[in-house]
DNA sequence: AAGGACAAGGTTTTT
DNA sequence: CCTTGTCCTT
């Protein structure tokens, strides 16, 4: 093993909070021995290896995690650190949540001073403490996606962007993107082609977008990341704080990391002092430290997998992780193949499909717990009969013992889900869809906010303009504007016009309305943070939510509606206030602003493992990070993966086929890739062509229940898998007539055409098409592989009719007639 | 100001 | 197919 350096504990700190008996550890002798129990000599080196820079190549399923939690707990143990010294960083709070919980059952209660957050909790926690220094209030809102479009909207309309192209979508997109760089507006305009009225306006929109923020006492989620990197650069007086206070920082998921978050880490793990050079801020002031730099930086541990990078579309940086060697100079790498995850047989695909990756440092996952079940593969007819297959498949597993809740479903894109649920309702399988439709964006969550919002943060003119005419109190645009403009003739906020009624020239019935509003925040006002200066109780958030629901005549209005939907409405209002009141249970000195911080922060993927005793259904994003028995990958065509959007985008295959590579690293015993031929797409039916990724995987690895040729080919004499062979794959033209740049041309070259058969999945070059087959009900077929069968009813019109057909062996079937293998008789 | 009728457009996702 | 947004009427 190495010199690990050992490091004295941290003068002017108290006491021992080191739970090891008491007796201090012999020289030579580890307290953190136990730590490093069944972990093999790569593991070991990650967990004890003491230097600056440390970079964990830690591949799918190589024990990243307990190999972090143990670093932390061995730097713990060992007295190189105090809790309160270490930060680590994660990207969502289940991950974070996680890691405390297992670094708390190595070392007790003492892992409790550590900051162990998300990216964005831990600069609200340094900007909450900060804002002051530069124009914002300690109760600052924070505005998510949703509320940053609608605000992005109104000044889009107000500036007219829309004539050069500029839609909200993209204004967003691109003021993101921006931030995500560091840059800000005036920035931009330096680079920017001026001369180009689109960008002079967009220049404009993003200041004004920033003003509005500024105005509004609020910051973006981008913002969290930026405005922190910004404060840490202007005021290294301030940097220095949590330089010298954070002196190991680790970060998870290096590889999703974005430039913004990549600054923050490097200005953190920065030496104190090292500021010293006269810095010449906006406002011209020039900063000297007075002492030379005498202490290192913090020292810094990342852990990541290039081969999962999957989030490049929302500014990831692989080349933070691919080039971190030469950002620290003398970093360590320790590199994590063994897999504890998986069979071989699922490595061996994984493997197979992440080498067509060029420009990629070759990794290779292993195992030894031997070969396992081949990979399963099957191709319907249409998304149902794919779907029939997963859940006829899942039940199988179930009766051989497997666990629901040990078997998910992914898919590419959310709608994929539908077909799945439709079989799965009518298979009575228990499941569950993780991070669908997202409790905290439904409009009467957003509300319930926005009403808290007026009441923490009154600078927060979007809440207010939210809440105003919700529910209905008669107040359209026009009054909006009144308002507004009255604030900003009185200098007041649009909150306190509100008190004003009767100075605001409306009529009776709107000035009572506006009078009634102000006086139920008042109200919960006067509840949730108490003028006097004593301290709210526990309860407060949750009854003072109750008090704005009930007293704004919001429950009433939903309960007089005659909408079915707005009875649902009433449960997800009354599940928000359970969760203040959950909140209050957790976190009794918890304030209405700690409150809407969690809320802001924390995700619906956050509870993912509710899924007890059901199967579950996500997207591959979702299942980042998760493993499951038995995984079943659907979809797998073209144009959904890889998705015909990413075809276009530079590096968009690749981080494709990163995702289909993801998706198949999360089975630990059973991996089923099924795709069907024909996808009702906007109501379009569509042929579907299998995806190129399934060439990758080595014929060997990969069982056809049924393969696209047997779908296709008409022989019903030869074997399936003969008919599996036959037609060649990737044919000429394939259909598409697309070409999809460098994404085929590393296997074109590698296997040339007398090796094909090696490939399971060969792409049929033609699709079946039955033209315009006439059928009626009563009339006799033939199918290629069911036999002979009577129709029973066509349903459907022109491309989407489809037969339901009584087999005389195989039973009744839907079939599309445009595609199905069929002849009349 | 509010509700109904039609057109448009529709990856992936965390915070 | 289904959601979202805009326009038009009342």
């Amino acid at each position: 093993m190495t010199d690990a350096t050992p490091t004295a504990p941290v003068a002017g700190t108290i006491g021992p909070i080191v739970l090891d008996g008491g007796a201090a550890p012999r020289p030579g002798a580890r307290a953190d021995e136990d730590l490093l129990d069944g972990l093999n000599p790569q593991q070991r080196e990650a967990v004890t290896y003491r230097g600056q820079a440390l970079l964990i190549v830690a591949g799918a399923g190589s024990g990243k995690t307990s190999v972090l939690t143990r670093r932390i707990a061995s730097l713990l143990r060992n007295r190189e650190a105090w809790p309160s010294q270490i930060l680590a960083i994660t990207f969502t709070n289940k991950a974070a949540g996680e890691m405390r919980e297992r670094v708390e059952h190595l070392v007790g209660d003492s892992a409790r001073g550590m900051w162990i957050s998300t990216f964005h909790s831990a600069c609200v926690r340094i900007l909450r403490r900060e804002a002051e220094q530069f124009g914002f209030t300690k109760s600052f809102t924070i505005y998510d996606s949703g509320d940053s479009r609608a605000l992005i909207k109104r000044l889009v309309k107000e500036h007219e962007a829309d004539a050069f192209g500029l839609t909200p979508a993209a204004t967003q997109g691109k003021i993101s993107k921006l931030k995500n760089e560091l840059a800000d507006a005036e920035s931009y305009a330096r680079t920017a082609n001026m001369s180009d009225p689109a960008e002079r306006v967009f220049v404009e929109l993003f200041a004004a977008y920033q003003r509005e923020l500024q105005r509004a006492n609020a910051f973006d989620f981008d913002d969290l990341i930026a405005q922190t990197v910004f404060l840490f650069r202007a005021f290294p007086q301030v940097a220095d704080v949590y330089r010298r206070r954070f002196r190991h920082v680790l970060v998870d998921e290096y590889q999703d990391t974005n430039h913004a978050q990549y600054a923050l880490i490097h200005e953190l793990t920065r030496p104190p002092g090292s500021d010293a050079a006269p810095l010449a801020g906006s406002g011209g002031m020039m900063i000297f430290e007075a002492e030379p730099a005498a202490e290192d930086g913090a020292s810094l541990t990342v852990v990541g997998d290039s081969d999962q990078s999957i989030y490049a579309f929302r500014g990831a940086d692989i080349r933070n992780i691919s080039e971190f060697e030469k950002d620290y100079p003398g970093a360590k790498v320790v590199l994590l193949e063994q897999n504890y995850r998986s069979t071989q047989n699922i490595l061996s695909a994984a493997n197979a499909v992440i080498s067509h990756n060029f420009d990629r440092k070759d990794k290779r996952l292993w195992t030894d717990v031997g070969e396992g079940e081949k990979i399963i593969g099957f191709t319907g007819y249409s998304q149902h009969d794919e779907a029939q297959f997963v859940a006829d498949e899942i039940e199988a597993l179930r009766r051989a013992g497997v666990d629901y809740s040990q078997m998910a479903v992914f898919y590419r894109t959310n709608s994929q889900s539908r077909a799945l649920e439709e079989i799965f309702i009518r298979s009575a399988l228990p499941y569950k869809i993780m991070g669908g439709t997202k409790f905290y964006e439904r409009a009467e969550i957003k509300d319930a906010l926005a009403y808290l919002v007026a009441v923490a943060n009154p600078a927060d003119e979007m809440a207010m303009r939210r809440i105003i005419n919700r529910p209905r109190r008669g107040i359209g645009d026009v009054t909006i504007e009144t308002i507004s403009r009255y604030a900003v003739d009185q200098q007041i906020t649009f909150r306190d016009a509100l008190a004003n009624s009767s100075a605001l020239g409306v009529g009776p019935k709107i000035q009572a309305a506006i009078a009634h509003l102000d006086a139920v925040l008042a109200e919960a006002t006067e509840i949730m943070l108490p003028a006097s200066g004593e301290l709210a109780p526990p309860t407060a958030v949750a009854d003072g939510l109750q008090l704005l629901l009930n007293k704004s005549g919001y429950y009433d209005a939903l309960r007089a509606s005659k909408d079915a939907q707005d009875e649902a409405r009433i449960e997800n209002l009354d599940e928000m206030v359970a969760v203040a009141r959950e909140f209050a249970r957790n976190n009794p000195e918890g304030t209405l602003l700690d409150f809407l911080t969690e809320v802001a922060l924390v995700s619906d993927a956050d509870d993912l493992e509710d899924a007890s005793g059901s199967v579950s259904l996500m997207t591959l994003h979702t299942a980042k990070g998760l493993e499951y028995d038995a995984v079943f990958v659907t979809g797998v065509e073209e144009d959904l993966i890889p998705h015909r959007i990413s075809a276009g985008e530079p590096g968009g295959p690749q981080e494709e086929r990163r995702l289909f590579y993801v998706g198949i690293t999360r089975a630990r015993q059973r991996l089923y890739l099924s795709l069907a031929m024909t996808r009702a797409q906007f109501g379009e039916v569509t042929v579907a062509m299998p995806s190129r990724f399934l060439q990758e995987i080595p014929l060997e690895l990969l069982h056809w229940r049924q393969s696209p040729g047997d779908v296709n080919s008409r022989g019903g004499t030869q074997s399936r898998a003969l008919n599996a062979r036959r037609g060649g794959f990737g044919g000429s033209g394939s259909g598409s007539g697309k070409r999809y740049g460098d994404d085929l041309v590393p296997l074109a070259r590698r296997e040339p055409t007398g090796n094909l058969e090696r490939f399971a999945n060969k792409i049929p070059s033609k699709v079946r098409d039955n033209g315009d087959l006439e059928l009626a009900p009563g009339d006799r077929i033939r199918h290629d592989d069911f036999g002979e069968g009577r129709v029973d009813a066509v349903t459907g019109e022109g491309a989407k009719r489809v037969a339901h057909v009584r087999f005389d062996v195989a039973g009744p079937k839907k079939l599309l007639i445009k595609i199905a293998p069929i002849s009349k008789l």
